[in-house]
DNA sequence: TCGTTTTAGTATAACGATTTAGTAAAACGA
DNA sequence: TCGTTTTACTAAATCGTTATACTAAAACGA
């Protein structure tokens, strides 16, 4: 059940005048602080940033400076300072819906890095519709943003700048693919379905907009040939749709009991659909872990309080978002492309 | 169960040489374009912006300008703008942790508007930590932002741009609140469970850092006073700590069980701790619903698919989200303070 | 004392746009 | 034909920095 409150808006109080007349027109310009001293905005310059050419310049100088600097609040526009020297410490980061777990989490991890480093960045969700994509793409470069980071977002226009993509999969030129171990992936996952005893195993399969959809799935059949376990077509489910809530497994699992072929196993694409999975299975009369194993992906925080608790393989999504971010910006500062 | 796949980073081949000589040198500014054209910047400046001074040129020489900067895609720069214009069409966000399932769904509604609007934004997480949060704040101010979303974000000092909070309590000149109607939240849920025939309800308020705590806590014991199943001070419990896990509500449960003192109803902070709470509440055995209700808070899509499913109050917090950002571009382009 | 070096700065240009003020040539009017 | 208006532009200033080149004065050396 789900009752929905309402919500509203509230305005204080518009803000009083300062009444101090000192700095009645915003902030300091580099000129008028100079001015103010009565040396050239030049000096101040080199003063402030403390460049070599500032050596001769006495101390008794710098220290008026410095000062003044501290008193007027003096902060260097950013804009001017990005025009002049073509750096914006600013990246770009696309992601098919950045309120989704998996997103979140990676984005997470880029803004821990670049918000050391001095670099902010701006997102934009194109919900894997190609021409947002592209438009987006577009937009991030115009806003002269100093490197792309894609997150599950397959079949990227090549780019112009250094780029590095999470769970990305296509071998294209200048970009970097950040990619989890999917084949130690499938063997912890259907190891430990084996060990437990289980042969008939059935899985679902991502959505095919989703990058690591097809390796996943290419590898874990691989995998669970060699282990002789191999997983019938007729035990294959897919994921479908892009809704973020547990329904997308539910139906998948719906799908797959409609076959009537029997398993004792189930491999999800993601926590997610494992918890709609299990609902499925529950409604069909099975239970959970008693008369099917479910195995998930990604390790979200509900994953341990799920009732009962699910078993799933952990992607440290927020480590691949750091990964992504310390590995670009060393790639722009090595002047890479 | 959490089994944990390791990833791994692989480079495409490095990018290869345009063999083009055409443009050799990056995109094309507005001087090199008018050079090729043998006009003057001016010139291609008010043509291209479609200035009233453009209209004593004649549509001759607008199309040869236009051609020419499809042809060499002239952008103009988006910094250069900025500095001429003091518009940065960007803002900042402030949010405790993006990751958390709460911000990132008023992010999402955050970013529906602004990139509709042309603007983008930079986030910053300051984990409730002040010396953080007025870091971030000044960054953000210095990156020129032209205002400010903090989201559930308490004790904001004072800032020089428009602000936005969202869920934000403080009465503070020139910025903004947009909240809940919480008094509307608590009749809701208070009501659901007495109609239910609950008398004995107790509640988990939220940590002392969320903005809504102390409100939504207030309004729930005067509601409840007025329905007269007013709640004992034995009966509230309190999250601790920032785990988005579902552990802060597992743990806030079991020291309201240790007091012994029997309930039949509980009114959580959030569907997260909900669903610790719930687990709490079957280890001292107690069934759920059977022995207590339990009603959550936020409607989580994971909300629907506990077993059983979690009554919950909706929060529209992504709506949330994009009313802000809408009314505080509106308060932008009134050139509001 | 005169030439050189050092000191302590400054003037100017540049980044890439936009805005204001201006101007030469053409067209027009009487 | 001469003065005015219109046409079709352009020059220069500006936004706030930074980088390069330059200079006047002081100090130094022989």
């Amino acid at each position: 059940m789900r009752l929905l409150a309402p919500m509203s808006r509230r305005d204080g109080k518009s803000a009083k005048r300062e009444s101090k007349v000192k700095k009645e027109d915003g902030p300091v310009s580099l000129k008028g602080l100079a001015a103010h001293l009565g040396l050239s905005p030049t000096t101040l310059s080199l003063v402030l940033n403390d460049s070599p050419l500032a050596n001769t310049i006495p101390q008794e100088t710098k220290d008026r400076i410095l000062v003044a600097a501290r008193e007027f609040n003096y902060r260097p526009n950013f804009i001017a300072r990005s025009l002049r020297s073509a750096r914006t410490y600013t990246l770009g980061v696309l992601a098919p819906e950045i309120s989704s777990g998996y997103a979140s989490e990676v984005l997470g991890g880029i803004e821990e890095h670049l918000l050391k480093e001095g670099y902010f960045y701006f997102v934009a969700s194109h919900h894997h519709r190609p021409e947002l994509l592209k438009q987006y793409t577009q937009l991030l470069m115009e806003r002269c943003v100093e490197g792309l980071i894609a997150v599950d977002t397959p079949h990227l226009a090549p780019p112009a700048s250094p780029t590095v993509c999470v769970s990305g999969h296509d071998n294209a030129p200048g970009v970097t693919n950040i990619t989890l171990d999917h084949e130690r992936a499938a063997v912890l996952g259907l190891g430990h379905l084996i060990e437990l005893g289980h042969r008939r195993i059935a899985a679902i399969k991502g959505q095919d907009f989703s990058s690591d959809t097809e390796v996943r799935w290419t590898v874990i059949c691989e995998v669970a040939k060699r282990l002789e376990v191999s997983i019938k077509p007729e035990l294959m489910s897919q994921l479908e749709g892009d809704s973020p809530s547990p329904e997308t497994g539910y139906l998948a699992a719906k799908r797959l009991l409609e076959r009537r072929e029997p398993f004792t196993a189930l491999f999800t694409f993601n926590d997610v659909s494992a918890i709609g999975a299990i609902r499925a299975l529950r409604e069909a009369g099975l239970d959970v872990p008693e008369d099917v194993s479910v195995i998930g992906f990604d390790d979200i925080p509900a994953a341990a309080y799920n009732h009962p608790a699910l078993t799933t393989i952990k992607q440290p999504l927020r480590e691949m978002g750091r990964l992504a971010a310390e590995h670009l910006l060393k790639r722009i500062s090595n002047g890479a492309q």
